[in-house]
DNA sequence: ATGCCTGCGGTTCGCAGA
């Protein structure tokens, strides 16, 4: 079973490359992030002419989440990341999916996820970020309780170590690199979860966003801040995971690449 | 040192992204 997340930055302007991708790819699952639409406008029915189903939280302008699975869902459990009402944010959607009959049922937990980029630091847009950052790991602990297998995966907005920089200095002042920010992602993986790509690639040089300025792709100055996150359930499972780089040299790209990760039934 | 580039909203420049 492949499930893939990618920050797409827009599914208007990125419709063509997203279904050009899901036919070379071929994933079961498909999460994307900032889909920059409301849920009302999002073209499902591309989609699902695509042969996927679709659950789509979305909101006018940035943000939004969505989730596309070849199998129907066998539910779509919360729009929206629990513990903030006040939180209009579109950022969190979670469904279950089936897992196939043959090998005993049950499901797969899917939460797809933009984390705030919490640029600049010191304002409150760093201050929702790791409050955000606590929320998850809030609902993480709940759902490890579960014992299910959990893929908690997208747009981060953390690089986790300096090898996940191609030059971690440059970083240094920035939201996705802070102490803190690492800290608390590093408390998140502590509760239990495994690094799919990292599991499957130890080596530095594996990135998954280029800046769109000042030679970003053309140099390779790139950092891993899109992750897919394995409860140990799902960890048992992996068989692979990676990384589709190519999407970064199309024509019209998004700033991220998709990353994906096998799993046995 | 600052902006570099891109998408979106809503009108042609400001905001957000990372």
């Amino acid at each position: 079973m492949k499930i893939a997340t990618w920050n797409i930055n827009g599914v208007k302007a990125r419709l063509e490359g997203a279904l050009t991708w899901l036919k070379e790819t071929s994933p079961d699952v498909a999460c994307f992030q900032e889909i920059k639409s409301v849920t009302e406008a999002f073209p499902g029915a591309a989609f699902a002419e695509a042969g996927y189903n679709v659950a789509v939280h979305g909101q006018k302008g940035f943000n939004g989440v969505a989730i596309l699975s070849k199998r129907p869902f066998d539910e779509v459990v919360v729009k929206g990341l629990p513990g903030d009402d006040g939180d209009a944010h579109a950022r969190y959607i979670e469904v279950l999916v089936p897992r196939q009959a043959r090998n005993g049922g049950g499901v797969v937990r899917v939460g797809n996820l933009y984390l705030p980029n919490g640029n600049p630091i010191g304002t409150d847009k760093f201050a929702y970020k790791l409050a955000w950052m606590k929320r998850l790991q809030v609902r993480t602990r709940e759902l490890l309780e579960l014992e299910e297998p959990l893929v908690l995966l997208g747009d981060y907005n953390v690089i986790p170590e300096p090898a996940d920089a191609k030059n971690p200095d440059a970083w240094r002042e920035d939201a996705l690199f802070q102490p803190e920010t690492r800290a608390a992602f590093r408390t998140l993986v502590n509760l239990g979860l495994t690094d799919a790509v990292r599991a499957c690639h130890p080596g530095p040089g594996i990135y998954t966003f280029w800046d769109y300025q000042a030679g970003a792709w053309q140099k390779d100055h790139g950092i891993r801040i899109d992750h897919i996150l394995l409860s140990p359930q799902a960890a048992d499972r992996l068989q692979s995971a990676g990384i589709d780089k190519f999407t970064r040299g199309w024509e019209k790209p998004s700033d991220h690449v998709p990353v994906w990760v096998e799993l046995r039934e």
